[in-house]
DNA sequence: ATAGGGTTAG
C-alpha cells in the first residue's frame, strides 16, 4: 500500500514536467507497467496534462484512458469532461456529463466551471442555460460561489447581460470576482454608467477590478475617463501590471496628445513592464506613438523590443501606413516574413493599405492573390475593402465593381465606402451613385456617405442633385457631425477650435495671422477651392466659410504659439477638406515648417509644399 | 479553480 502511494506521487511528479504528447504517452506506458492505470488519481493527472497540450488533437485518447479505470471517481469524470469541454467537441462533454449524472455520480464545482467556461468560449448560450438549470437540480450548487462566478462569466461571453445580472442578484455570497464579472458584462455592452455604479459599490477593489474599469472606458471610446480612473488607481496605491497598462495606453492613443504619451511611457518603464521586456506593453506603445503622430518614436519602441509578435509587427506596419510611409511599411512586412512571426489578416490590412497609398497596384494585387496560399490568411470582407481602395484610388473604378461582384461574401459598408471615396477622388458621380445606393441601405444613418455623394455632385456642378441629397439628409433628420480641430501648445495645453470660432481668447490675433498667411498664399497662386463647399451659395459666402474652417484656425494658432523650428501638430475629428489640404501644403512651403494633421483616418505630413498622402485621402 | 488583455478603415 505504502509502495503504491510512493509510486503514485512519483508518477504525478513526472507528469508535471510533461510538455508534449509523446512524453505523456511514454509516461502512460510506465503507468501501465506499474499497474497504476486503474488509479483515478494518476489518470486524472494524466488527463489534465494532455488537456493542456494545445495544437495536439485528442481524438478518443481521453476516453480510452478513462475506460481503463473500473470505478472512476467524480474528479476523474470531471477531468474527462473538461478535456472535451475545452478541446471539443463540446457536445461530447455534455454527453459525458449526462452519463455521469445517470450513474448517480455527483459533480463537483469544477465540473460545472469547466463546462461553463467552454460554453462561454463557444458562445453557446443554449447549452449554458441547460447547465444552469442543472446546477439548481444538483444539491448545493445553486449557492456555490465558484460555480456562480463562472456562470456570470459564461453569460457575459454569450452577451446575455440580464442573465448574468440575475445570477449576481440571486447569489447569497459574492466576492470581487463576481463583481468584476458583472462590471465587464456592462462594459462590453457599452453601459459604462452602470459599470461605474457597480464599481463604486464594490466593497474591496483589487487590481483586476480597477483594470476592468480602465479597459472598459478605453474600449468604449471614453479615453479621458480611462485616464482618470487610472490616475485614481495610482493615487490609491493599487498595484498595476501589463494588462492595466495596455488599457490606459490604448486610452492615451485615442487622446493622441504627446503629453499623455510621455506620461504613460514613463510609468510603464518604471513599473517593470516596459516596452523592452513586455511584448504586450511594447505593442500598445507602438500603436500609441503612431496615433500620437510620432511614428519615429513608435519605431524606436519597436526596435527596442526584445521579443516581437504579430501585434508588434502589425501595429508598426499600420503605423507606417497611416503616416504615408508606404515603403517602410512594405519593407517591414517583408522583414517580418523572414522571422518566425506569421502575418495575420490585420497585417495584410496594413500592408495593403500601404500599397494603396503608394499607388502600388500590382504589388498589392500580387500580395492579395498569394495571401491565402502562401501565408494561410483567408480573405475577409475588410481585406476586400482594402482591395477596393487600392484599385479605386488608382482610378480603376470598373475593376472595383467587378471585384465586388466576384467576392465570395456580402460586401460590407467599407467596400462600397472605398468605391464611393474613389469615385469622389476621380470625379465620377455615376459610380458614386451606384456605391451610395448600396451604402445608404447598409449604413442609413452615416451622414458622411451622404456628404461625400453631395460633394461629388458639387464638384461636377450638379447642383440639382446636391439639393436632392441635402433634402434626403433633412428628411432622415441626420445631423452633421460638428467639425473641430485641436492643437497641443508648447506647454501641453490643448486648444480646441470649431468652424467660425469666436470663443478662443486670442481669436483676433489668430484671424490676423490666418489672413496674412492666405494673402501670401494668393501671391504664389493659391485660389480658394470653392467646390469644397457643398452648398449652393455665392462665391463670396463660400470664401468666408472656407476661411473659418477649424483646421485653418488651428494652423494659425499653431504657427503663432510654437517655436519657429518645430512642427505644428493639428488633429481633426473629421476628414480634412480639400481646400484646407491645399492651404496646409502651401503653408508648409511658405513658412518652412513641418505641419502634421491627423484627421479621422490618417496622418498628413506636409513638408515643403507636399503631403505624405500624395493628395489622396 | 473563477474576473481584466494590444493591432483593422472608406
Amino acid at each position: 500500500m505504502v509502495v503504491q502511494r510512493v509510486l503514485e506521487s512519483e508518477v504525478v511528479r513526472i507528469l508535471d514536467g510533461c510538455t508534449n504528447l509523446n512524453h505523456a504517452k511514454q509516461v502512460h506506458a510506465h503507468i501501465y507497467r506499474n499497474n497504476l492505470h486503474q488509479c483515478s488519481y494518476v489518470i486524472t493527472k494524466l488527463l489534465r496534462v494532455i488537456t493542456t497540450l494545445r495544437h495536439v488533437p485528442l481524438h478518443s485518447y481521453p476516453r480510452l484512458l478513462f475506460a481503463q479505470v473500473h470505478t472512476p471517481n467524480p474528479f476523474l469524470w470531471t477531468a474527462l469532461i473538461r478535456a472535451y469541454a475545452l478541446r471539443g467537441p463540446l457536445s461530447q462533454a455534455l454527453r459525458l456529463f449526462c452519463s455521469m449524472r445517470k450513474r448517480g455520480i455527483t459533480p463537483v464545482s469544477f465540473t460545472f466551471s469547466a463546462l461553463f467556461s467552454a460554453c462561454g468560449a463557444a458562445s453557446d448560450a443554449t447549452l449554458g442555460v441547460q447547465l444552469h438549470a442543472q446546477t439548481l437540480l444538483v444539491g448545493g450548487f445553486a449557492s456555490d460561489l465558484f460555480v456562480n462566478n463562472t456562470m456570470i462569466d459564461m453569460y457575459m461571453k454569450c452577451g446575455l447581460l440580464r442573465c448574468a445580472r440575475r445570477v449576481f442578484d440571486e447569489m447569497t455570497e459574492r466576492d470581487v470576482v463576481s463583481w468584476t464579472g458583472l462590471i465587464v458584462a456592462y462594459a462590453r455592452r457599452g453601459e459604462m454608467k452602470a459599470a461605474q455604479d457597480l464599481f463604486d459599490g464594490l466593497p474591496v477593489k483589487d487590481m483586476v477590478a480597477w483594470t476592468a474599469m480602465v479597459t472598459g472606458y478605453a474600449q468604449n471610446a471614453m479615453p479621458k475617463n480611462a485616464v482618470e480612473v487610472f490616475q485614481r488607481l495610482l493615487d490609491e496605491g493599487v498595484e498595476i501590471d501589463e494588462v492595466t497598462l495596455v488599457g490606459v495606453i490604448s486610452a492615451c492613443a485615442q487622446l493622441g496628445a504627446s503629453k499623455y504619451a510621455k506620461w504613460i511611457r514613463d510609468i510603464a518603464e518604471s513599473s517593470g513592464f516596459g516596452a523592452g521586456s513586455n511584448v504586450l506593453v511594447g505593442s500598445a506603445l507602438i500603436d500609441m506613438y503612431s496615433k500620437c503622430g510620432n511614428v519615429e518614436e513608435a519605431y524606436n519602441v519597436f526596435k527596442g523590443m526584445r521579443e516581437r509578435n504579430v501585434f508588434s509587427y502589425s501595429s508598426m506596419i499600420v503605423g507606417f501606413a497611416i503616416h504615408g510611409r508606404a515603403h517602410a511599411a512594405i519593407k517591414l512586412f517583408y522583414d517580418m516574413l523572414e522571422t518566425e512571426v506569421k502575418p495575420n489578416h490585420v497585417t495584410f490590412v496594413g500592408v495593403l493599405t500601404a500599397c494603396s497609398h503608394a499607388g502600388l497596384v500590382n504589388q498589392g494585387q500580387q500580395l492579395f492573390a498569394t495571401m491565402e496560399k502562401c501565408y494561410g490568411v483567408a480573405p475577409t470582407a475588410e481585406l476586400y475593402a482594402c482591395m477596393a481602395d487600392l484599385l479605386g484610388r488608382a482610378g480603376y473604378l470598373e475593376k472595383v465593381l467587378r471585384l465586388v461582384e466576384t467576392m465570395p461574401m456580402k460586401p460590407v459598408g467599407a467596400v462600397w465606402g472605398a468605391l464611393l471615396g474613389a469615385s469622389h477622388i476621380h470625379g465620377n458621380p455615376e459610380v458614386a451613385e451606384i456605391a451610395s445606393k448600396r451604402l445608404f441601405e447598409l449604413e442609413p444613418d452615416n451622414i458622411g456617405n451622404y456628404l461625400l455623394l453631395s460633394n461629388t455632385y458639387a464638384s461636377a456642378g450638379r447642383w440639382d442633385d446636391v439639393s436632392r441629397v441635402r433634402k434626403l439628409i433633412r428628411e432622415k433628420n441626420l445631423k452633421k457631425n460638428p467639425g473641430w480641430s485641436w492643437v497641443e501648445a508648447k506647454n501641453g495645453m490643448i486648444h480646441k477650435f470649431v468652424a467660425g470660432d469666436v470663443k478662443h481668447p486670442q481669436i483676433n490675433e489668430i484671424k490676423k495671422e490666418l489672413n496674412e498667411l492666405l494673402e501670401r498664399l494668393k501671391g504664389i497662386g493659391y485660389q480658394p477651392n470653392l467646390s469644397s463647399v457643398p452648398y449652393d451659395i455665392n462665391d463670396k459666402e463660400k470664401r468666408l466659410l472656407l476661411m473659418a474652417h477649424s483646421e485653418k484656425l488651428a494652423l494659425a494658432f499653431g504657427l503663432l504659439s510654437t517655436d519657429a523650428g518645430s512642427a505644428v501638430k493639428i488633429m481633426k475629428n473629421l476628414r480634412i477638406c480639400e481646400d484646407c489640404h491645399i492651404v496646409m501644403c502651401g503653408a508648409s512651403k511658405l513658412t518652412g515648417r513641418k505641419i502634421v494633421v491627423r484627421d479621422n483616418t490618417r496622418f498628413h505630413h506636409f513638408l515643403n509644399g507636399a503631403c505624405s498622402c500624395r493628395n489622396f485621402w
